[in-house]
DNA sequence: TCCGCCAATGTAAACGTTTCAAACCTTCAT
DNA sequence: ATGAAGGTTTGAAACGTTTACATTGGCGGA
């Protein structure tokens, strides 16, 4: 009594039997429409409520994906599950979220939670597609997963991303468009975040195509967001960065806070620019200039490729969406440090 | 041979029942070692992976948990729901999320959800935490609950907040302090935020206490960042509005950059404050000033609290954090509106 | 030698669904 | 009157666990 009602519950209460209350919750459609009244009626009296976990027991298919980020701090992630989420309501699936805190290590623990919960399929974000026992452990068990913001190399894993690479690529050769000669880069660390080195790589080659040799590079630990005492050296050191081009938006917000500091002026003396295109960095002073990526779609998307792979197409198919730049002003046209005057 | 293993499948290879592979499972302190290791072996073989819907079925917890937020877009509600799943994963509790894209009437459909996954308990972020059907469904239906950022004025609700309108009265009196006499909060639309009414209910008093009789209130769409024309009136007009009180930090920024458009600068023709204290706030330029809550901390206490109700404890406990005031920039003394002598 | 005890293990009945095959009942053509 | 047809409904067997209870066997004490 004090227990919760079952189905068979609201069977003995309908007269009818357990399969016809089944088939009035399942199809409604092939019960004649006064049996479903009654079902219906006796399921409200009774405050029935299906056990989601009895049907999950008993089908193949659970109705639940897994999401796996590295955090939900920053604002890329968030917005790609909020995306994620928009469109697994939309579909009746239920969402069970994970993060990784940035840890590799961590992502097998959080994906074999996932899968003996016996998702249907996962969406992730990882430190290194490549190369990783979480992919290999999902392929030898035949799990429909989708990665996200990943550029793995394999071809036959469905993945979701802007062109890393290129986005970076875009930035730099920006900033030396604008006649910036010295350039740093500032990246997460590159063990948490292949998108890191990728975004690293497109650096240095639009450096490489501009014969710019010196490369500076300065990796933070993520969720770091003091960046002063980080880009000290290159700010105020004999190389004279005058172009900051940062892996994500949040460090190169970090970034302008870190110059302002140095009583660095954005980007009069030091130009900035990002990657991610977080919706805070079009409302900031000076507006951030970012190789901007539609976040949001993205997880939309992704979960959209998931429900195809679930539902039996083979043959993952690979994603690469168009990035663009930003107008923002927080790059600018190289001048001589006025400070040096001092 | 091509489904998954089950624990018989364990118990047939290991030569034992399955009673006893459950054992090594649940109670490995109930079992020989030399026993156990039979099992785990077979199970390491056969690559068994526990199906946790067969035991949520047979168990009365599920080691589950709801989280509603009305959105992941908002910093705020991300490094919440972030601070949830650390502590979460920290205890052995899986996690499903569901938003309510801060729509009132969705809150029940999420929580149905949640309630047929046979969740242990739930945290929430309601609309409106009075005389909501969701809050007296849980009651009724006496499932743990905990409400995260709302203040219902029953006591009889575990609550976790700061004083929205205390946070709000700290702002417009610190702006008061510094000469402001023209002041306006700038809201989210009350149906969707108690907390927006709770905070200008805040701005109000402390108007009142400082004698101050007019109270301008632009309210906005949630989501909306641009600010540019609901603020036109108020910072153009002749009202000339020199402070904006914003009832989050998301506005508080966007009402910055509409200040800016209007080419008006913070905080010398208008100091803007926010409350929150989502991190980005503090690397903005200027650093914004805002009624900092512990975001995050939140979200775990709210999971611990949570955890105490699941385990039986009567009582539910409010708790209101403390909050502070960050030492922005983005509020300043008054001035007199230079842009007036035009 | 027998008894009882204890540790180790096994048996089998749930938990709340879904679903296949079978049963039931009208209706209708023969 | 008989039977085929077809629309409704039902019985019962899973699904993979947990767990109360039963069984086993070895051992020490009487």
């Amino acid at each position: 009594m004090s227990s919760k009602p079952t189905m068979r519950d609201v069977a003995r209460k309908s007269g009818l039997s357990i399969a016809t209350v089944s088939r009035v919750i399942n199809f409604p459609a092939d019960v004649p429409a006064e049996t479903a009244k009654i079902v219906t009626a006796a399921m409200a009296y009774l405050n029935y409520r299906p056990n989601i976990n009895g049907r999950r027991l008993k089908m193949t298919q659970t109705s639940t994906i897994g999401v796996l980020v590295p955090t939900l701090a920053n604002p890329v992630f968030a917005t790609s599950v909020q995306g994620i989420e928009q469109e697994a309501n939309a579909n009746g699936l239920t969402v069970i979220l994970t993060s990784s805190e940035y840890d590799p290590e961590r992502e097998m623990g959080a994906v074999s939670t996932l899968l003996n919960n016996r998702v249907d399929g996962l969406i992730l974000t990882l430190a290194n597609a490549d190369n990783n026992p979480v992919v290999d452990l999902l392929l030898a068990e035949k799990i429909p997963f989708v990665l996200l913001f990943n550029q793995p190399s394999r071809a036959d894993i469905a993945a979701i991303s802007v062109d890393n690479a290129q986005s970076a690529y875009d930035m730099a050769t920006a900033m030396i468009a604008k006649g910036h000669r010295s350039l740093a880069m500032v990246a997460g660390q590159f063990e948490s975040s292949d998108r890191s080195r990728q975004r690293y790589d497109g650096f240095c080659r639009a450096l490489d195509d501009a014969g710019i040799a010196q490369k500076h590079l300065v990796q933070v630990r993520f969720g770091e967001t003091d960046l002063v005492a980080p880009l000290a050296d290159f700010l105020c050191g004999p190389e004279e960065v005058t172009g900051l081009v940062c892996s994500t938006d949040m460090l190169a917000i970090a970034a302008i806070s870190a110059c302002r500091a140095h009583g660095l002026s954005v980007p009069d003396d030091v130009s900035v620019g990002g990657i991610d295109g977080i919706s805070v960095g079009g409302l900031i002073t000076p507006k951030l200039c970012s190789a901007v990526q539609p976040t949001q779609e993205m997880g939309q998307q992704a979960l959209a490729f998931l429900r195809g792979l679930i539902k039996g197409q083979t043959n993952p198919q690979s994603l690469l969406l168009p990035h663009h730049l930003s107008d923002g002003d927080s790059i600018g046209d190289f001048r001589r440090r006025s400070s040096t005057l001092l």
